[in-house]
DNA sequence: AACGATTGCGGGAACGGTTGCGAAAAAATA
DNA sequence: TATTTTTTCGCAACCGTTCCCGCAATCGTT
């Protein structure tokens, strides 16, 4: 036999499987003593399970939480997912990993599974042109607990957790305009996202803040991939563009700018500076390590989880958005000396 | 309400819930064409989620995939945990994720959560010290389908897969002295693992193939991160080492070594070349780039879980122990031209 | 001695589906 | 028209657990 049930050890004991399930569960007020003893060592030596699955649906509830991210391959996605892991383990909660590959389509999907399967919670970061606000509406309706971070969806009422891009970006290229830098070419992201949107703002703010004209021939827009940052540098090169540093809107991009740089002969800082927005700690594996504006994962995971976790409590917990403080982390990929650490 | 069940639609329609049910399910041949018509419309109208939870446990079944690695945070891991995603779930098959931080009692935890939980198969790379033969029993014992990959246990019958690691390492450091280069320090991974036994035992069969002697001093065993490859190259030359090129159990270590020597000012490969073994996408990213023996990761999940599903779908299939071949890459970390891409 | 309170346990209805079996109705055949 | 076959559907059991309710025995109190 595969499994052994509570019957299986209520039939082997000659009682009801009512004791038996209490006795399991610890119900010390209504099982005496000794039966209670007898229970779990037969239980223990007929190698029972307990079945969650019907548990669970007893409970009505599968103690799991949804995780949605667009890819799974980011070191953002697994520091995030490893985070709230931690958390909700430590509750009786597992997670359920699903991604979207930034496809609606895919995120839809994904998402009818977690309702299907009956999850308790959904953390959520959207993929990039995103189209399922009905979807979205459909589980608000259903009062699943639902809490988006750092990409997130203003127009819906849920809770949600980002960085303050706007504000960091800007103070980054300060600093590469404290650095001595004027010339500052601008690698940004995909257009219709709203991270693009407020980091190119804080670009274009701390240049206007330093009077230093803004050339909109300075802004390649393009994926966020290593590839596309290394093919943004070589573009620029044949444009005859003249730079003296680099500010990308993501740390993949970034390596492949630093990569393609060095590889024509470029010293970094010197020649060209280079930093960029959602660093990790991939920031530092490389050399020169990178300049870079971090986001706090680990935060970020805890306070989505925590926001969740109230959600799930009382449902009627009320809506927060929550703007973590990213942390810029000044690297020689920008001067010669940084820092020990800096926030 | 939150949830519509069956027996609502059954109610509205003045129908029983088998009926439903059938009809739900396309039977076809049970249900005449208009009520099974009427049903789903009105299913989609009250917004009918099935419910998973009560359909596993009739069936027994969860349809989900348990993984269990050591850690989350490596894109091996990720990249393993995607791949094999993107398999299951084309079958409508879920994953479930734990980690065992490397801690035996960590595994033996989640392993008897994916018991409780009903997985349908377990995947598993062990943590370092495994100490869990009885947990992996219990599991074999109730037949729940188990399959090893990148660690092994050679001691079960079950079926694994992994890489050539001996072989591999061995044209490595051919690779190395080929390039010339003769005095090469091994950075080596804990010594109570099977891989840093085939990696090591690599090391001293090329160096043996070319006369060279081999020194115990150029073997430094240490943990598998960034600072600790760092590390152990600063101890190198604190106990005055002399070595022009260096072959990591793992790229971390390799990036923790290859930054550590740059700040010393030395050049690579001209000064000292690096090298390592479970090279992932992450060696492309720095410059130069590293010459790698890279985990057909990808594959290695195609197949884990290929052996899995046959388990799954006949307990009595075969076991079998698969060895895939890894790619060795050379890059400029070893050599100033490499070819364009190689095996 | 009588009576309420407590303790320990069993019976059985849920949770939300699936499915074998049988019955009624409809259709096909003799 | 009578009989057989097929279609269409309902009944009820089942998956493994929890938990409400009720009953008997024990205990304490006056």
């Amino acid at each position: 036999m595969k499994y052994v049930t509570i019957k299986d050890i209520a039939a082997a004991l000659g009682i009801s499987k009512s004791t038996v399930s209490r006795a399991l569960n610890g119900d010390v007020k209504n099982v005496s003593k000794e039966t209670l003893q007898k229970i779990v060592d037969t239980a223990a030596s007929m190698g029972y399970r307990r079945n969650e699955l019907a548990v669970n649906l007893r409970a009505k509830s599968n103690h799991v939480i949804g995780i949605l991210v667009p890819e799974i391959t980011t070191p953002f996605a697994m520091s995030f997912i490893a985070s709230v892991q931690k958390i909700v383990s430590a509750k009786g909660y597992r997670v359920s990993i699903a991604f979207s590959n930034e496809s609606p389509e895919t995120e839809r999907m994904n998402l009818e599974m977690f309702i299907n399967s009956r999850v308790d919670g959904i953390l959520i970061s959207t993929c990039h042109n995103t189209a399922n606000l009905s979807t979205y509406e459909d589980i608000l309706q259903r009062k699943i607990p639902l809490v988006f971070f750092d990409r997130t969806i203003a127009e819906l009422p849920v809770s949600s957790v980002r960085s303050n891009d706007y504000i960091k970006s800007f103070f980054m290229v300060e600093h590469l305009i404290m650095s001595g830098k004027r010339k500052i070419l601008h690698i940004a992201g995909p257009n219709h996202i709203q991270n693009t949107i407020e980091r190119t703002r804080g670009y274009r703010d701390a240049l206007a803040k330093f009077r230093i004209p803004f050339n909109p021939e300075l802004v390649v827009q393009c994926g966020v991939g290593v590839e596309d940052g290394s093919a943004a540098i070589e573009q620029a090169f044949q444009k005859g563009l003249d730079f003296d540093a680099v500010f990308c809107f993501t740390e993949t991009q970034a390596f492949g700018a630093k990569r393609c740089l060095q590889e024509h002969g470029f010293a970094i800082p010197a020649d060209v500076a280079i930093c960029c927005m959602s660093g990790t700690i991939l920031s530092t594996l490389v050399y020169p390590q990178i300049t870079a504006v971090e986001q706090q994962v680990e935060e970020m995971g805890e306070v989505a989880t925590s926001l969740l976790l109230d959600k799930i409590n009382d449902f009627s917990a009320p809506e927060q958005t929550i703007i973590l403080n990213a942390k810029m982390v000044i690297r020689n990929s920008t001067v010669e000396n940084p820092p020990a650490e800096n926030a």
